[in-house]
DNA sequence: GGCTTATGCGCAG
DNA sequence: TGCGCCTAAGCCA
């Protein structure tokens, strides 16, 4: 479930597995032999994410750059270390633990510099301390774009994926349409607190909720849906299907060739 | 067992 | 705009 929440919190298992020690780095499956070399039995210095990044650090210009993209998965497990199952493209091996990834999108050895460039470009991150919101509220108020374009839009925000998008905006009764430039600068004030509140609690349970307790399917006896972002929501993936807050059907198109959904009644089109 | 789908993103054209 | 990446889960038969 790769939003920028499960990478802080698997930055945060690693720092917890193997921070401050050395760390067996291998890859089974050859495709990152080089880079595992580079820093095999190397302490890990430091595991931090960045939006939808996670960059552990052995040394300067000896940084392991992980992007999960759409299905990239990490899978911990305790000692004893078993054979590699299927195609693991690196194994990383502690003390008393140890965990493989998979399926990723990127896994490369980076220079301090090549890191720096990654993260120059891309926007705050609501989970992190250093984040700044004026920067992002720069780009979407001078922009025209769709506010659903620009909050997936990893230079504008980084870190909201489809999940977080359609929820946040839900909350907020935002036509996922409307243009940045219309957007008021208490509407995203309110939008980014809501992020990070969010993202926040996403870390903490390693799944996404964001249903209201008084909008809660289970307190008024209908079975919550559960789906595979793993939490409870409005509307992603509940096309058809009645918002939970107005009985609407939830709507549903492809946008910028994602899946997007809304309640046409709780966010009405901007005009 | 096969088919479909996906929370992402870089690239070609 | 559409494809490819290379994976797991859900669904159907």
């Amino acid at each position: 479930m790769p939003e920028g929440h499960t990478l802080h919190r698997l930055a945060r298992r690693h720092r917890a597995l193997f921070g401050g020690r050395p760390v067996a780095v291998s890859s089974p499956q050859g495709r990152f032999a080089a880079g595992a070399a580079a820093v095999d039995g190397m302490v890990l210095k430091k595991a931090e994410a960045h939006g939808k990044h996670l960059f552990h650090h052995y040394a300067p210009d000896r940084i392991v750059h992980v992007h999960l993209g759409l299905y990239g998965t990490f899978e911990e497990a305790p000692h004893p270390v078993q054979e590699p199952r299927g195609q693991v493209r690196m194994r990383m091996v502690g003390e008393t633990a140890y965990a493989d990834l998979r399926g990723a999108t990127a896994c490369e050895l980076l220079s301090t510099a090549e890191v720096r460039a990654i993260r120059a470009r891309l926007g705050p991150d609501p989970l992190r301390r250093d984040a700044d919101p004026e920067k992002a509220w720069v780009r979407i108020s001078r922009s025209k774009a769709p506010i659903a374009t620009l909050l997936m839009d990893q230079s504008v925000v980084a870190g909201v994926g489809n999940v977080y998008r359609a929820e946040t905006l839900f909350r907020h009764r935002l036509d996922p349409q409307m243009p940045g430039s219309a957007l008021a600068r208490e509407q995203w004030d309110a939008l980014w607190a809501d992020l990070v509140a969010l993202m926040r609690d996403g870390v903490r349970r390693g799944r996404i909720d964001t249903v209201e307790k008084e909008h809660d399917p289970r307190l008024q006896g209908r079975p919550a849906r559960k789906d595979r972002h793993g939490g409870e929501v409005y509307v992603y993936r509940r096309a058809g299907l009645p918002c939970l807050v107005c009985g609407t059907p939830i709507a549903h198109t492809e946008h910028a060739g994602r899946n997007l959904f809304w309640c046409p009644t709780c966010q009405p089109e901007y005009r």
